[in-house]
DNA sequence: AAAAATGTGACAGAAAATGGCGTATTTGTT
DNA sequence: AACAAATACGCCATTTTCTGTCACATTTTT
């Protein structure tokens, strides 16, 4: 069903790999007519796509130089990363590169429906950013575990609990479950501000102190910010 | 001419906007008849959209809520930006959100032609990560104005020489011409590596400390990095 | 049980896609 | 100047696909 769709994918991934193809080439390698190829090329050139050709010997057809990607599909959870880390990487003030985001920042903004570019909003008002961390703190640092920070990061944004043990500054060990309601980056060190399942008491964390975690199943509700006030007191935010 | 092309592009928009409809009201909207829609979902579930259906009394049809974006159209040099960003990003060692980017990562290398992916890998190599700046430089730091960044942006991707005034440590102000072949960041403080264009000697700017700036027709040609060990030894690079 | 949804199969008529052919046009080569 | 290799595009018969209609099954809520 619906060849063509396929064919005209096939197509554009082609363009994209070569830089110059003749329409012969393309009706072999798709085992249609060098006519019918004509005809996708103009529909493709309908539907947008900057697709030059060299008439005369030596010629053929191309996609035009400054067109580097079709379509990028990103899954839902892809595309929320994608956006806070933009934002992330903007408010950290140290522009050059993502300062030129713009365009990809509203693309993806464009492409969230009003109900979900709310939720993306208030997860992104649960991170925040500090001030950089002080060069004794950074002489302590270093990376946690890619574990430690693919649950971290599953739960602040799933709302659920992770069970965690967790290396004090004094060294002691304990296990912990935790409801990560905030993130805090003091770069390069991120914090997790959350609510001690056990003790009920709002309590801050340092990524990289996490030795082990795991994500339950039991997911939490959000609690009011002024929960926190008393942990977030003593940082500086610049946001 | 692809009547349905079209009609599959403005269901595919629909169903991400709406977050429930029935086949009839689309049916409606199109102007053709629920068994055509339900045909074209059909096909649009064999291309790989997550399309639920609730069947019943207050049913209908929806896209998956894990999926978000269809598609994000990406002009080449954004392209170049976002994936030259998340590595900058990766290799800035503070992951967390970053994490959940490979997929993101791997979609935008693959829609580069190999001849532009080594474009990428030139440029990626003139970006140099050190360590973070002292608190000292810090506490002197403010952002740069956005046009000096766009304009320092865009020469050292072109390779175009560029024009800048510039505030000298001690205050003197100076005008320079520059050809912008390495940019080094010390968080948050970048810097730009490049041969001071009238003296022909390799210098480094900090671009907070860039007053104007304006990008020249005139583009340049990239020295060998030997050229700027001189001025590269002082610094710690992680990469 | 009724109503409101989706899902699917069959069939004929409508519409679109295809291949083949011819011609025009552009461009590089001999 | 002539030729060869490309794209561009119009026309038409043929083939394939799409569409609407009708019928019936299934799932879910009321």
């Amino acid at each position: 069903m619906s060849k063509r769709l396929r064919r005209l994918e096939m197509l554009a991934a082609q363009l994209k790999q070569e830089s110059l193809c003749t329409v012969k080439e393309l009706a072999v390698q798709q085992g249609v007519s060098e006519r019918t190829i004509s005809r996708d090329l103009e529909l493709m050139r309908e539907q947008g796509l900057p697709i030059d050709a060299d008439r005369g010997r030596g010629g053929g057809v191309r996609l035009d130089r400054n067109w580097g990607v079709g379509r990028l599909n990103l899954a839902y959870h892809e595309a929320v990363d994608l956006l806070i880390s933009i934002e992330v990487a903007e408010q950290m003030n140290s522009p050059l590169f993502l300062g030129q985001l713009g365009t990809v920042k509203r693309q993806l903004i464009a492409s969230f429906s009003p109900e979900k570019r709310h939720r993306i909003e208030r997860l992104k008002a649960r991170i925040l950013i500090g001030v950089t961390a002080s060069t004794q703190v950074q002489s302590g640092f270093s990376a946690p575990p890619d574990q430690v920070v693919r649950h971290v990061h599953h739960g602040f944004v799933d709302q659920r609990r992770v069970q965690i043990r967790y290396r004090r500054e004094d060294g002691a060990v304990s296990k912990r479950e935790i409801e990560p309601h905030f993130l805090l980056l003091k770069y390069p060190v991120w914090y997790v501000i959350a609510l001690d399942g056990l003790r009920d008491a709002p309590r801050t964390f340092r990524c990289d102190r996490i030795l082990e975690s795991r994500v339950m199943d039991a997911s939490f509700r959000l609690l009011p910010k002024a929960t926190f006030d008393s942990v977030l007191a003593g940082n500086e935010l610049l946001v």
